[in-house]
RNA sequence: GGAGAGAUGGCAGAGUGGUCGAUUGCAUCGGUCUUGAAAACCGACGUACUGAGAGGUACCGGGGGUUCGAAUCCCUCUCUCUCCGCCA
């Protein structure tokens, strides 16, 4: 959620800003200010009124005591009349917060100026494209035919066992996965990132702290007898450990990591981009998450993304970079880029990590604040990335080190597999 | 699943109808003392909204009620803890 504050102090700034993401906010932004003036209009009002009222309380305390029963009588009679206004007021203030409240959730958050323009995937700029995008003497296999050949991963018992989209991996495959898993979480804590293992079930509150609720609610699993989520990313849970917290400048800025499954309904996609490993309900995923202030936000951005970077340079496959454009930002980034490496049997560049400032988008809805040196409190600038999400990383590594006898595992894997090659 | 207890400021823990937004201790911050530190002493120390400011208002798990007045009484919901049962 955006700032009452800010939006009211910076109105047409707010609208220019908001035309980035392809939100027209004009209407919007003028019902939130009106309404806000009223809310502070009426809350004068109810305030005055309940201070006359207070004091008239107490001084009939003071009368009662005195034994002034009379005159004591005789205010009690008068503060029946502010009681039927203040119940007025009260209810006026409770409908105007509600309907302040309701509009800020449909407002985006403002990218920063340094993002693109553009509509959708296609205006996202490249900024960076590394790695040597393999050649082969033969027709490459596509990863799901290479998991069938080499027997790592088992659809059809996924589809049996759970459905479609919980893919069963084995032998090597397995292990494949539990050494990516140990890499990222090595890799991370190198980096300075706690490790934190959170549960993969939340309440409805951590939903609303991160904005899955109500926004996505048709994206996560849902247990309605304990009314439990499962968790579509590792960020609900950690980023929800700071949620109604006021840390103090020192402590920040913080750095968590986390291993979990993601649970992701996946509502309405279908195609050829749901083949194998591409879009599942179930993958793992090592997530980071920094709650950083302002000031400091945007070398964290760029930290993180040199984390990432580092990650698929010692997997050595071909990476981009790509800045997204205002249409392709999520509702709640500032700025956001996408890490994607190249899929040599199916030919596409596949999307690993996503990493974004959501500035104090997030903070503000979680209240995740922190004290300043002048013992100020403000809110805290939040941020988050994959680092990273395994199933794509695995299609990546079969597809582009495949030979015809066998796939190489890289280098930096070795030690975490115990293997150098399946076949 | 059954029975009981409880929810108060960063933490611990008082407070059972009227200067209680809340005693006290610890923690934290500032100061005095000290070569420095510790100890001791003095002081500060919740959050939000509102107001130029003085100040005002709200908040003692959430919601509702009784009352002129509620942390305190009543109803209700949620959560936590303990014991029993079940169980990795």
């Amino acid at each position: 959620m955006l700032l009452t504050k800010f939006i009211t102090e910076n109105k047409e700034e707010v609208i220019r800003r908001l035309a980035k993401k392809h939100f027209d906010g004009k209407e919007i932004i003028e019902k939130i200010i009106d309404l806000d003036l009223q809310r502070r209009t009426t809350q004068k009002e109810l305030d005055a009124l309940l201070a006359k009222a207070n004091q008239l309380s107490k001084s009939i305390g003071a009368l009662m005591q005195a034994g002034k029963k009379e005159e004591a009588q005789a205010a009690k009679q008068e503060t029946a009349k502010y009681k039927e206004e203040t119940k007025v007021l009260s209810a006026k203030m409770d409908e105007i917060e509600f309907l302040v409240r309701e509009l800020l959730l449909q407002v985006p958050n403002l990218p920063q100026d340094c993002v693109p323009e553009g509509k959708s995937a296609e205006d996202n700029v490249i900024e960076k494209s590394e790695g040597s995008i393999p050649e082969f003497s033969f027709e490459p296999l596509a990863h799901w035919d290479l998991a069938k050949k080499y027997d790592l991963i088992d659809f059809e018992l996924g589809v049996k066992i759970s459905g479609a989209g919980f893919p069963v991996y084995k032998g090597k495959g397995a292990q494949l996965q539990r050494a990516l898993i140990n890499f990222f979480l090595d890799e991370a804590r190198k980096n300075g990132y706690q490790e934190i293992m959170p549960p993969t079930v939340v309440n409805a509150a951590s939903g609303y702290g991160t904005g899955q609720l109500p926004d996505k609610e048709g994206q996560m699993y849902h247990c309605p007898i304990d009314d439990l989520y499962l968790i579509p990313t590792a960020e609900v849970p950690v980023t929800n450990i700071y949620r109604d917290v006021i840390l103090s400048e020192k402590e920040l800025p913080i750095k968590n990591c986390a291993y979990t499954q993601c649970f992701r309904r996946e509502a309405g996609s279908y195609g050829k981009d749901v083949r194998g490993l591409n879009r599942l309900h179930e993958f793992s995923k090592i997530e980071i998450v920094r709650i950083d202030t302002p000031e400091h936000s945007k070398v964290s951005h760029l930290e993180m993304l040199d984390h990432v970077e580092g990650l698929l340079k010692k997997l050595e496959l071909p990476y981009r970079i790509l800045r997204l454009c205002g249409g392709d930002m999520s509702f709640t980034a500032a700025l956001c880029f996408d890490f994607e490496v190249f899929s040599s049997a199916q030919k596409r560049w596949l999307e690993v990590s996503s990493v974004s400032n959501f500035e104090s988008y997030q903070a503000n809805r979680l209240k995740c604040r922190y004290k300043n040196l002048e013992g100020k409190t403000e809110l805290c600038h939040t941020l988050n990335g994959s680092a990273l999400a395994l199933p794509r990383i695995f299609a990546a590594l079969l597809e582009n080190n495949q030979t015809e006898n066998g796939i190489k595992i890289p280098k930096a894997l070795v030690p975490y597999c115990g293997f150098d090659e399946i076949n």
